[in-house]
Parts: structure tokens; C-alpha cells; sequence
DNA sequence: GTCTATATCGCGATAGAC
DNA sequence: GTCTATCGCGATATAGAC
């Protein structure tokens, strides 16, 4: 017989014990960095000791490498593509940007996410680039065959123009959320939807 | 009669040790970060001792607020607000962006402060705050009076557009550059510019 | 597989000579 | 005002018992 969930006794599995130094690694390095980061707090937040945490993870690195690929891979990948993309432009763009919009106003988890993820661009690069690779470039893709399969809206560019929404839609999110721009600049995000909707269906008039 | 210049022979005036702290501080805090970096080779990049370092900064606090508030006053703010504001919109628009783009994706110790501003924003948040009051707002502010002169071009909301052309551009040079995206999805910085300069003319047909 | 205890090191910050 | 030398702490990582 197996033991399916980690809550059902005292007594830890050994996936019980990995996935509660996840956790306790997802605390400590989205609040710290990875500079900032402490192993002794990883092993106290996860409930366990840091021997553990070394006998599972090689060293600093490797855990901080392999919790960013979980991370980016199951958790926070969905803001574009897990939404529906059929039916008339100019309700279905503006329900999907209106959406992802308000979820990466409000998932401060994806917003500390983002902020180690640039943070940490410099030392580990390979992350970097998993994040454009396994992220960026597939949901510019799917966005793209959209637009690509609706040449009513005459889009110059679609790729270009794909980027400036997601980049507008990023920056918005950083400058009102990450440096506090809400409480000197404050601004609807409804008002950015608009306008960028205002752009995106200037082909068709 | 005062020294002018610090190269001038082989003892160092006061000031030009403090700019010579300022110039290791910024090679190392922009490298490492706020939590990564080192006091020792603060002083060590600036030809001093580390108890000289001590007694001009109360603390490793100190000189990395008093650095990012230098920089951000004398070095990077003018990537917008310089630039001639002048002119046909149609040409005045394009050069603007153009040069102001081109100037974030080579400058890459500007590159570097943003990403160290992002980082600590959450352990600084004067610093995050003092970078939307002192450099966003002016640039929004300018930006938008030039729109507002220029009635002909008919932007329904001239905020949200320039939040638009700005988050774009500073976005597309995130993904590109500090994300290493020109690796693996390049793109010409013209694209950009031509579909930015499409949707700021959209209402002049 | 997990713990406690410890080795070793580099960090921020300072004392005291000059 | 600047230096050398050092203190005390908390960091990563491991050894060895169970």
C-alpha cells in the first residue's frame, strides 16, 4: 500500500519531505533572492533539517535551479495560454488581455517570481533562457496564429504587435505593483485594456 | 589653491576617494546585487581601505542607497526626457523612440541598474518610489504634453498610450537583452518602432 | 533517510596606531 | 583621514550517530 498524501500521519514520506523543502525554498528565495537566501531558513520553514535539505539537493545552486524550473513549468506559465482563444476578435482579445491582465495584477507570487527571474538573469542564465524558450515563445506563438488566422483585423506585424501587448500589459503590472507606482500614479487597468484593444483593432474600420 | 582633478598625482584628495567608492560600489553593486555584494571588494575596486569606506558611509545600507540615488539622478535619467521635443509628430515621434530604444538596448549599465532597482525593490521600496516620483512621472508628464499639443493625431487617452509606447520598449529590451532573447528570438528594434509609430498616428487617416 | 553537532569560511563592522 | 588587524556572527556544507 501506498502512501498518497503527506498530512495522513506524523510520519513524512520521502516526496512529503521534497516537497515541503520546495516550499520552504519558494518562501525564502521569492522574499530574499538568491543571494539573500539562507539554507538554515529553508530546512527551519520546510520543517526539516538541512542535512535533509542537502540530501536531496547537491548544494545552493541546485536547489535554487531546480525549484525556478518547477516554478516556471508548473505553476506560473498559464497567464496567456490556458485561456480560450475562438470566437469573435474583438470580445475574445479583449477577454483574454482583460484576464491575464487582472491575474498578474493580483498573483504576487508571479510578481516575486518575475522579480528573482531578472534579478538572478546575470548569474544563471540558463534560467533566462528556459523562461523565453519553455514561456515567452509559445505564448507569442499561439497569440500569433490568432491574429494570423483573423486577417480581418489587417495587422501589420503580428509579432511586433503581440510584444507590445504582453510588454505593455508586464510593465503596467511592474511599475504599478513592484515599485509601488499605484499609490503615486494610480491608474485603471481597464484603461490600458482599452487602449490597447483601441490598437489592435485599428485595421478594422 | 585647490586641487582640481584627482589624477593629478599620486595623493588623493578626499572627494576623489568618495567618487572612487562611488565607482566600486557601482561595479560591484550592479554585479552582485545589494545581498551579494561585498564591502571587501567595494574597497578593494576603489584602491581603499575598507575603514575608509566605514568612515565616509554609515553602512553597506548607506552607500548602496546613496549610489542608486546618484545614478538614478545623474546617470539614467535621461533616456526620454533630453531628447528635442519638437516638431512634425510624424518624424518628431519616430526619432524619439528610436534613439531612446536604442540607446536601453546598449547602455548595459543601464541595463544593470534597472534590473538591480527590480531585485531590491521589495527591501527598498523608497528607492523603487523615488525612481516612479523622479524619473517616470516627469517622462509621462513631458511625453504627454507633447500628445496633448498635438490634437490632429486624435489618441483618445494619452496616458495609457504613452504607459503603452514606454512598457513596450522597455519590455522588448528586458526580453532581449537581459533575458538573452536575441539568442533565441530575435527581432529587429525597427519593428518595434514602425508598429509603435502605427498605433500613435492610428487617428490621422 | 534523517538527525545533531561541527568544521570552515567570508561577511559587516570597528578599534587603535599613525 | 587613512591604514592594518581583528572581532563576532551567520553563512554553506559535511561528519557521524541512529
Amino acid at each position: 500500500m501506498v502512501r498518497t498524501k503527506a498530512s495522513e500521519s506524523e510520519r513524512e514520506s520521502t516526496v512529503g519531505k521534497i516537497d515541503k523543502i520546495f516550499q520552504g525554498a519558494m518562501q525564502e528565495f521569492l522574499a530574499h533572492g538568491y543571494a539573500g537566501a539562507s539554507m538554515d531558513r529553508v530546512a527551519s520553514q520546510a520543517g526539516v533539517s538541512k542535512a535533509t535539505v542537502y540530501s536531496h539537493f547537491k548544494d545552493k545552486e541546485g536547489l535554487f535551479k531546480a525549484l525556478i524550473h518547477q516554478l516556471a513549468t508548473e505553476k506560473f506559465q498559464n497567464t496567456f495560454a490556458t485561456l480560450p482563444l475562438d470566437g469573435e476578435p474583438a470580445v475574445v482579445l479583449r477577454t483574454v488581455i482583460t484576464k491575464a491582465l487582472d491575474k498578474m495584477m493580483s498573483d504576487t507570487q508571479h510578481q516575486a517570481f518575475l522579480r528573482v527571474l531578472i534579478a538572478e538573469s546575470g548569474r544563471f542564465p540558463e534560467l533566462a533562457k528556459a523562461w523565453i524558450q519553455d514561456i515567452m515563445t509559445p505564448t507569442i506563438e499561439i497569440f500569433g496564429e490568432y491574429l494570423d488566422r483573423h486577417p480581418e483585423l489587417n495587422i501589420p506585424d503580428t509579432e511586433a504587435t503581440i510584444r507590445i501587448v504582453i510588454g505593455s500589459m508586464v510593465h503596467f503590472m511592474m511599475t504599478q505593483e513592484i515599485f509601488y507606482g499605484k499609490e503615486i500614479m494610480p491608474m485603471e487597468s481597464d484603461r490600458m485594456v482599452d487602449c490597447l484593444m483601441h490598437h489592435l483593432l485599428r485595421g478594422m474600420d
